[in-house]
RNA sequence: GGGGAAUUAGCUCAGUUGGCUAGAGCGCACGAUUCACAUUCGUGAGGCCACAGGUUCGAGCCCUGUAUUCCCCACCA
């Protein structure tokens, strides 16, 4: 088939997708070692964004490369129901249209999402399939299968039998926009300036006042104490008596904690049990009252009147003048302090008493860390693995509670007589049931996404269950976000060595945030967000996956690099052209063999394709993918292209050829999947029709000359010195090239006339003139004028002085004593090497200026 | 308050355990070109590797400090 001139990679890739599919290339073969990588599953609704093309692609070169090195590889996909992301955006929808989940059972809010998101699921696969991933699509988890969901009960269930499950009321983090909790680490701090008042409450058993600071002066609505530290010898005797709370007027005691800093404001605390995690351990180690002052809306309840259903910044305000009607204001100060938002909305998250469950993650922690320390898992970058390590150390009990409809109902009872005898039942469709006469009422909050996710590797491969894909557990590499180490990766870790006692992946590689072109974090609001889509339309799928990952180094954000994304384009022509050329060089249908070198040139690209593929084996075992596609890039332009196919002009060995342009597509392939298949089957050299690119064998060491291949290498320095020094030249004359026997000229003659765009014709001289090629070691000339000569002699002195320095840091080193005795002789012999190279070398350009001379 | 990362060419970034002339892509300059590719070819310019000390025969890399930038964590009322 003859190919167009340029690579147009829209016209090839859906197709090219499409046969990969079918051929069941994607799918494990059950032959080789296994290999594993689980997707960290997108969200089922939504578009892929750029850090998702980075992230798939990264695991599909690795996938590719194993499966071409013939290991039995699995890529399971997955689509996550994301809980409360697909909640936010369906209630937005919602409100929209006028109505809101008030109006709507759970059952049907549920069966709502699960269609709109039904409906879109599509759009992200169809996404994914662009990006030219390789993942076995007869896999795919979705995160509500009922498998998931068996798992995630089952492994509840085992919680709560060992007692790290437990239900009570604790401070949680509340969003009143979205009505709902969220786990400790889905808050987003941030500094924000503010001011911290000073209150004064009248003593009632003495006379005077205690002044207490506080930035939350409303809440003082809702104080059932206030704290001074115990060694504090300012409230000391105030300690056990009791002050009047200003505008309610109630009656609270003075107590002494611990947890109080006595340099910081006052050194006293208002206590405010409801809404502080902080006061609420006060309260607990004091029995003090709580009183809920602030409601699920944000609004003031259980206060005066004059307060009630006022938004927490309106009571604010307002207690705030109060306090300075009634002259209990001892002035304020500016202050900055962290405040939790809501990472979806921004909403300032409101502490509150709720009834929730939580996981006990101390002693899955633990176990966790032992395995860590035991360095049973790679970490890239390796300092990550302290990182984790540091944030088990200091684990908090997790709030799995999340009350919105959409995700996996929570499997629990409530007997309806008494609120605390709680019953495991995963009847979640009823809304009672009835044990032994006894009715419950079911749990009406779902799972936090995590709960489930964190469950991923031992789901998907079926672990438990001993299924088909249980022999791909634990998965090989973890490749995801750096900011998924404490959501994501640390609970795989605990809830994998929870539940099966083992790791739940043997490596972990964390790649870094894609910004923008400025460096700059991608977002809606800044509308600098690149759409990965768009790339592949306008340059093509592998040119993005190759521009994406060029340059990029383990969990470092970094910019977009549009400009590599280009070169990617660019490469992929070059390789389409190569293919061009060297098809049409070839003519008929190649045999691809072994290769038998013949030329110079033959035995010296049989030698660089095993180095470039030694090299990127090393790199891809180490993770370095944008050195791996810098090597194989350089090692097909460079050497093939420019090299290779240049000689081939002159002259060609047809089945050499053949192997040089099956061997450049295969190493090319993980990195350029799509242009390198298409070439592939476009060439049709391999006749069995199940024979793709993308499962063929990978390169491996083939046997050449070394002698011949450096006689090569040393013919390009020649062509190399020949280009430079005539592009020195003044005008665009053609030259002749003299030399004196040397056999390598003798036989190369067409060849470096083919090379040097330059010189025109290859003499043999008895006797040399003209300018000499100096750096090449060899007796060779070029046949130009004394006129042209004089003219380039300030070149020569040039060079000379760059030859001179270079000889006089060569011998001072090698002066050195200590040199010489404390460095590797290999170094020592190489700089004696080089000096005696640069000292003849720096011979012959001194004979050359004394003949201008 | 604690921790981490970064600082290398005009831009975006590589640089594995220290090894001698620090690389890539893009951009720039000069030149080439009917005959695979202008998404091309050839040649080149451009770097006190943030700064100051130290260790070493030798430092972009290791150590100490400084500056700047970014990120994460934190129950700073």
């Amino acid at each position: 088939m003859k190919l167009a001139k340029q690579y147009t990679p829209n016209e090839f890739e859906p197709t090219i997708y499409a046969m990969w599919e079918q051929s069941g290339a994607f799918q494990p073969s059950g032959k080789g070692d296994p290999y594993s990588m689980v997707m960290p599953p997108p969200n089922a609704n939504g578009n892929l964004h750029i850090g998702h093309a980075l992230d798939m692609n990264l695991k599909d070169i690795l996938a590719r490369w194993r499966r071409m090195q013939g290991r039995d590889v699995a890529f399971i996909p997955g689509a996550d129901h994301a809980g409360f992301e697909t909640w936010v955006v369906y209630e937005r929808r919602l409100h929209e249209s006028g109505s809101s989940r008030f109006d709507f059972t759970r059952e049907q809010l549920y069966s709502q999402v699960w269609d709109f998101v039904d409906a879109r699921r599509g759009d992200m696969e169809l996404q994914l399939r662009a990006l030219g991933i390789s993942c076995s699509w007869d896999d795919l988890v979705f995160t509500l299968d009922e498998k998931v969901i068996d798992t995630v009960y089952d492994t509840f269930k085992s919680l709560w039998d060992d007692g790290l499950v437990y239900r009570g009321e604790r401070i949680v983090n509340y969003c009143t926009t979205h009505q709902t909790s969220f786990a400790d680490i889905e808050v987003e701090h941030k500094n924000e300036k503010s001011k911290l008042w000073n209150i004064a409450y009248p003593l009632l058993d003495k006379r005077g006042e205690i002044v207490v600071a506080t930035t939350r002066p409303e809440t003082m609505l809702g104080d059932t104490a206030i704290a001074v530290h115990p060694d504090d010898e300012r409230y000391k005797d105030l300690v056990g008596t009791r002050v009047q709370l200003p505008i309610t007027n109630r009656e609270i005691e003075i107590v002494a904690d611990e947890h109080v800093d006595m340099s910081f404001g006052t050194g006293a605390v208002k206590v405010t049990p409801a809404h502080d995690p902080n006061d609420f351990e006060i309260a607990q180690r004091h029995q003090l009252n709580v009183i809920n002052i602030i409601d699920e809306q944000g609004k003031m309840t259980n206060v005066p009147a004059a307060f009630m259903g006022l938004t927490v910044l309106e009571a604010r305000k307002k207690v705030v003048a109060s306090l300075q009607a009634s002259e209990d204001l001892r002035g304020s100060e500016d202050i900055e302090h962290s405040v939790g938002h809501c990472y979806k909305c921004g909403t300032i998250i409101e502490p509150l008493m709720k009834d929730q469950w939580f996981l006990k993650l101390e002693p899955l922690a633990k176990e966790a860390i032992v395995k860590l320390k035991e360095h049973a898992i790679d970490f890239y970058p390796s300092q990550k693995v302290n990182e984790i390590i540091a944030y088990l150390g200091q684990i908090r009990d997790w709030n799995i509670s999340r009350q919105i409809p959409w995700g996996i109902p929570i499997p629990a009872f409530v007997n309806v007589d008494d609120p605390k005898d709680w019953i495991f039942d995963t009847r979640v469709d009823q809304e009672t049931i009835d044990v032994d006469g006894t009715t419950y009422k079911r749990e009406e909050d779902t799972f936090d996404t995590w709960f489930s996710s964190g469950q991923w590797p031992y789901v998907v491969t079926d672990y438990l269950s001993k299924g088909e894909l249980s022999r791909f557990f634990p998965t090989d590499v973890m490749e995801t976000g750096g900011d998924l180490l404490r959501q994501w990766v640390s609970r795989m870790i605990m809830l994998s060595v929870y539940r099966t006692g083992e790791i739940p992946f043997k490596t972990v590689y964390f790649h870094g945030m894609v910004n923008d072109e400025h460096n700059q974090k991608m977002s809606k609001s800044k509308g600098n967000v690149i759409n990965p889509m768009e790339m592949v339309s306008e340059f093509g799928s592998d040119a993005l996956r190759m521009g994406i990952i060029s340059g990029r180094s383990p969990s470092q954000n970094q910019a977009f690099n549009r400009g590599a994304v280009i070169a990617g384009r660019n490469f992929c022509n070059k390789l389409w052209n190569v293919s061009r050329f060297a098809e049409d060089l070839i003519g008929g249908q190649p045999e691809v063999t072994k290769p038998m070198p013949k030329s110079l040139a033959d035995h010296w690209i049989v030698r660089q394709l095993n180095e470039a593929r030694a090299a990127i084996d090393t790199q891809l075992e180490q993770f370095r993918f944008s050195e791996a596609s810098d090597t194989m890039y350089h090692a097909i332009w460079d050497d093939v292209a420019d090299w290779y196919l240049e000689v081939s002009k002159v002259e060609k060995n047809t089945e050499m050829l053949a192997w040089v342009l099956d061997t450049s597509l295969k190493l090319a392939h993980p990195f350029a999947p799509f242009v390198t298949e298409t070439i592939w089957q476009s060439l049709g050299w391999h006749d069995d029709a199940t024979d793709n690119l993308i499962s063929t064998t990978w390169p491996v060491d083939e046997t050449y000359d070394e002698i011949a291949a450096t006689e090569f290498s040393r013919f390009k320095n020649l062509v190399t010195e020949a280009r430079f020094v005539t592009a020195e030249l003044p005008g665009n004359d053609k030259y002749t090239l003299l030399y004196m026997d040397d056999a390598l000229i003798e036989d190369n003659e067409g060849l470096l006339r083919h090379l040097v765009r330059s010189v025109d014709a290859v003499k043999h001289v008895d006797q040399g003139k003209g300018l000499r090629l100096a750096s090449s070691g060899r007796d060779v000339w070029l046949d130009i004028s004394e006129e042209t000569l004089y003219e380039h002699q300030a070149n020569l002195e040039r060079r000379l002085a760059e030859v001179h320095k270079s000889i006089k840091a060569l011998e001072a080193r090698l002066e050195n004593k200590s040199y010489i005795d404390k460095a590797p002789e290999h170094l020592v012999a190489e700089s004696r090497d080089k000096l005696a190279a640069e000292k003849e070398h720096a011979e012959r350009l001194e004979h050359e200026l004394e003949v201008l001379r």
